[in-house]
DNA sequence: GCGGATCATGGAACCGGTTTCATGATCGCC
DNA sequence: GGCGATCATGAAACCGGTTCCATGATCCGC
């Protein structure tokens, strides 16, 4: 592959003005700028930008770790991410599938010298010990971490409020109690959702109530299994709060094959807005994230962080959700034309914020 | 940041036992070694990959070269190529959005010398000199490229057999004809199957229409717009195929508003089998692709292209879709009961493959 | 015409690793 | 005990860029 030196030879000059040409930095004649262009033009030249970086150390990429690619949710993310990134001229070093720590160690690790700064979600990641070692080294923002690292920049959805509001729309819409699929025990999301699920319940004056928690695991698998266990359940509740909207799809799925029918026998809620909830049959209530705006948020404030000079105090970013309404904890009487579909995806949808 | 030399030091080796160390290449004395790692440890080491990848000329990333991330295709094909990535050890670097030839040229450029190999999906690039460009200094392999280079490997769906299917079911089922909403003129996808629509049409006796040809580009308002203009045509054909699902779901939408009934009124076929085709309503006839299929075996194919030693010569890769039929297809006598929904996502679906 | 400022340019150090090659120590064997 | 083979190790070249600094040429004003 040619080099600069190749260029340089060809265009009779030093490597130094090929450097200055490419980078349009310092002065350089007219003479000197058209035969490096003509010599590079000539022998094809492109740039090693691995040679560049080491020198400049900078790299002009974004890392972004992430526990999984499967479901919608991550899919979104990293949409928004890119989009900013792209934006900013700066390209997306992808790394997914990191549930244990050790694994998000080693990725991070590999990363080294590769990248600027780097975004980690790690909502499985118990203790700050690993994160840490990555924050020391690396300029970092953190999403929904399980624990806080003081002094790095972190974006934090609101699973708690988000969980506790569709609990209360159910709560409202039903009398209650609700039941909720959680999801893995040692997630982070999922611990803030049980969370705002629990307090929703008090909040409305029911009582903790160990028979009303099924434990899922983020899969659609595992809501079918929950949906199967509350269909044969003796006192089954008249709403269910699903902790995100996958295990609300499997759940619905066991549902109908039970013959219970929602929202008539049955309210059920979810949590995310994936592309496909407004697609279900019934439409599904959920609370909406904006992924996209988490990794919108995400860029910017590593790009900020990874400037060279004094570290901004690690700030802190929530990223709110918003209850939608959609048929699957209607109240039965009502509307029933609207059986007709999802509508339009561009059509405006029953949206109600709180 | 610490260094190799600070290691060194700190062992009181010289860098290149260091070296030795993190690779476990040649032997190196046990005591050498503790007393390295100590030091390692110690300082918090981790190894600068830009430098590394300099003097050994490898990089272990793999770059990705997309039109857009919008949409469920692509973000299947993403994932399909990190996870067969991640099993060899290799991370992602991501570049979308590069609609114009010469976006892709920047992005490609920009890329030099921080990937071993490239994936480049850019179905929109008309000509083959910027590929050319491409793959003449990294190795690559194209997806459903517009034009074939000589001796670079290439995967393509096929695009045209696919569409035939999915019309030829279409006017069996309705006795014809067909209309289409194609993709953006210039797109190599949506040329190709156009093609295999306008085959199955001919070979099935109907002579070519204009008039059955709607302009689309594959957005879902694009297909908005074109089930609007077929619902108020004269001469409403029995039957529409949607070059790809997006189309085919705006479409929808919009006969809803028209009053159109599908299957019933009009039957509805369209290309990708995205995830939410099957959870529409009617759920959707298409041509199933297996976009994650396709990353699988794009990287496999890089990596022994980018491997050192003589070039194989350019191998060609069919990745076959499967005609998949659910509701919006069906005979509308037949079987009203499956009206209930889309059913689980894991449990067994209608498919037939021809 | 002379002195100092400005300017274009090249030599060389440097970024942080890998790897070749030379060297001295240790080993086994006769 | 001496010799060649084996082994661990370090010095130095190298990967392909950027940038500091010195240098010589040109320019300007007096």
């Amino acid at each position: 592959m040619t080099t600069i030196r190749d260029v340089a030879e060809q265009a009779r000059v030093s490597i130094a003005t090929v450097s200055r040409v490419f980078n349009g930095s310092a002065r350089v004649s007219a003479e000197s700028r058209r035969r490096v262009e003509q010599a590079a033009g000539k022998l094809g030249y492109w740039p090693n930008h691995a040679a560049r970086s080491l020198s400049t150390r900078a790299t002009d990429v974004i890392g972004v770790l992430l526990p999984e690619l499967h479901g919608d949710f991550f899919s979104d993310v990293i949409h928004g991410i890119d989009q900013a990134a792209r934006e900013r001229g700066r390209q997306v070093l992808l790394s997914s599938t990191h549930a244990k720590a050790e694994d998000v160690l080693r990725a991070a690790r590999s990363m080294r010298g590769r990248i600027d700064g780097l975004i980690v979600m790690a909502p499985d990641v118990a203790g700050d010990t690993v994160l840490r070692e990555i924050v020391r080294r690396i300029p970092t923002v953190l999403v929904n971490p399980r624990s806080i690292i003081k002094g790095c920049h972190v974006i934090i959805v609101s699973n708690r409020e988000g969980a506790a509001s569709v609990t209360r729309h159910l709560i409202e819409r039903t009398g209650g109690p609700v039941a909720i699929v959680t999801g893995p025990p040692g997630n982070a999301d999922a611990n803030m959702r049980l969370s705002g699920f629990r307090d929703a319940l008090s909040s409305r004056g029911f009582d903790p109530d160990d028979a009303l928690e099924l434990e899922g695991d983020f899969t659609e698998e595992s809501g079918y299994r929950a949906g199967k266990t509350l269909a044969d359940a003796n006192h089954r509740p008249p709403a269910v709060f699903c902790a995100n909207d996958s295990m609300a799809v499997g759940l619905l799925g066991a549902f109908r094959e039970k013959g219970i029918r929602v929202p008539e026998d049955m309210a059920v809620g979810g949590f995310d807005d994936i592309a496909i909830s407004r697609y279900l049959d019934p439409s599904l209530t959920t609370a909406h994230v904006d992924s996209r705006e988490l990794g919108a948020h995400a860029v910017p404030l590593l790009l900020e962080e990874a400037r060279p000079g004094p570290r901004s105090y690690g700030r802190r970013i929530t990223v709110n959700s918003r209850l939608i309404v959609r048929r699957s904890s209607e109240t039965p009487s009502r509307d029933p034309e609207r059986r007709g579909g999802p509508g339009k995806r561009t059509s405006k949808q029953q949206e109600v914020s709180e």
